[in-house]
DNA sequence: TTAGTATTTCGTCTAATAACGAAACAAAAT
DNA sequence: ATTTTGTTTCGTTATTAGACGAAATACTAA
């Protein structure tokens, strides 16, 4: 038998998930955006007109976080409104803080 | 001439940046390594002994996070002692703090 | 000089990411 | 029933990431 090597803990998978969905700019704009628009309505359109890329590329991106579960979308026809998942925005905090203060 | 889009800010490509280099369990692994070590030397046998892949392997996730600046090795022949880098480690608690709580 | 040790680089492979435009979808309005 | 509107999915392409073992490197000790 091989030495038994340690595998991630819990928070290390999920430190790492949360950070692979934020590893792109156009991600943490979405995430920036999302945050500061809390009250009003986001929709996928409103954020393609800052962005410097294509709608369907924004879809991916969008389909991402909702993936890593930093966010969900509420059908709104023909819009559809993104919001921060709460929860999972503040297990990912939660994380990054322990990350980072210790 | 196109409507113009915004490019992203510095400080969302500086945080997706260390986001992405922070998006694998390894790469976590190692920088929870790192910290809780700081007094110690910490080389890259003394990690490999305690993750699920190879040495060749953990070398390009040491070299991947010395891309993102996150950290520095010193030679110390035949070691190598690899540490945090404080400027960069402290940029980005920073980055995402700001990120996180706003 | 030769052997040994710790680590990285190289070569290779597979899978995932990022990007785009075109086409599809779903609901509302005409 | 057709058109319009906002958004996503599909198909494609190119690049990057993640993994491994084998070979190379760099220094020490014999």
């Amino acid at each position: 038998m091989p030495v038994s090597k340690k595998n991630y803990t819990i928070s290390q998978e999920k430190t790492a998930r949360y950070a692979k969905a934020l590893g792109h700019p156009a991600r943490v704009f979405i995430m920036d955006f999302l945050v500061k628009n809390t009250d009003k309505c986001c929709y996928s359109g409103d954020m393609a007109e800052e962005l410097p890329i294509a709608r369907s590329t924004l879809s991916q991106h969008l389909k991402e976080l909702k993936e890593a579960g930093l966010i969900q979308g509420e059908i709104n026809p023909p819009y559809i409104k993104y919001c921060i998942n709460k929860i999972s925005w503040e297990e990912a905090k939660g994380l990054f803080d322990l990350f980072f203060n210790r």
